[in-house]
DNA sequence: CACCAAATGATATGTTGTAACGTCTGCCAA
DNA sequence: TTGGCAGACGTTACAACATATCATTTGGTG
């Protein structure tokens, strides 16, 4: 396997990489995006724009439309700042903003939390297939459902 | 690569496949299933219910209603006659009902046509990955979104 | 200041999915 | 025969997820 060195964030840590993150892409780090990236972070597990619109609604004592919420997720999924898993219509924030790679996600039927495990080797290997079959600009959507240690 | 045989179904062979392994799983072949199924075989890419829902109601000079599609969708991914395609919020049918294994769904972003390709050597690693991981009874969800040959 | 672009707000609507309960039909046992 | 049960399907309502459109605000720049 092809060994893959990268620093996992968490707390204000990440907060901070994502925000470097963000401005290396040349967008802005503003405060409702520090809001939202704040509460995405905070989720073990996927959490629907809806549930974010709810949190940071709370945070602000203003209500802050769904839409809202979605616009920013998707800068931060095209900037790489959090994924869309699509087997929940939820998002995560990246662990690992900057660093470009695609992720595995593990989720939980039973409790819904969510994990990732990286394998460029195996990603790598599921591209190739694609491209195998005359797919080009590939993006692979890998995700596993089932039942978490802690569930089992 | 582990070689893996089978016969790959369509039109009236594959509604009728879908049948046998339907009445095998101890399910009734009803006039509605069949429909649905019918409907959902024409396709060429993911159908999303309410589509089948309109196609069997024209069909059948009488409104079906989306429920009745999902309670008769969400058997069919069950008995594996059908599979549910999570980024694209849509269903496919299998066509090799019968035949038990992972699936990895390529789906162009452009012309929305569907595909697939079989090889458990991928589909087992990345279980493999997920059970060396803490997870059990892994359900794999692997599709890969890109641009077709076609639409490059 | 006047202007412009980017970000966000507000409202409406479209799409996907589920819950709850009613009806019909076929079967079987009393 | 009749009563009761189970499975399939119908009907209605609603919840959850997502996007479209246009208005307003904000901050920089000539």
């Amino acid at each position: 396997m092809v060994s893959h060195q990268h620093h996992e964030h968490e707390g204000a840590s990440l907060a901070h990489a994502a925000q470097s993150a963000l401005i290396q892409a040349g967008e802005q780090w503003t405060n409702m995006r520090a809001d939202i990236f704040g509460v995405l972070a905070t989720f073990d597990k996927p959490a629907s724009a809806y549930d974010i619109a709810d949190l940071v609604s709370q945070k602000r004592g203003k209500r802050v439309a769904p839409n809202s919420v979605y616009r920013i997720l998707d800068l931060f999924v095209a900037t790489n700042l959090a994924r869309r898993v699509e087997s929940a219509n939820a998002y995560l924030a990246n662990s690992h903003p900057g660093c470009l790679h695609d992720c595995i996600f593990l989720i939980c039927d039973n409790c819904g939390m969510a994990t990732h495990i990286d394998d460029d080797n195996l990603t790598n290997n599921v591209r190739a297939a694609a491209e195998n079959a005359g797919f080009a600009k590939v993006r692979p959507v890998i995700e596993v459902r089932g039942k978490c240690a802690d569930c089992d």
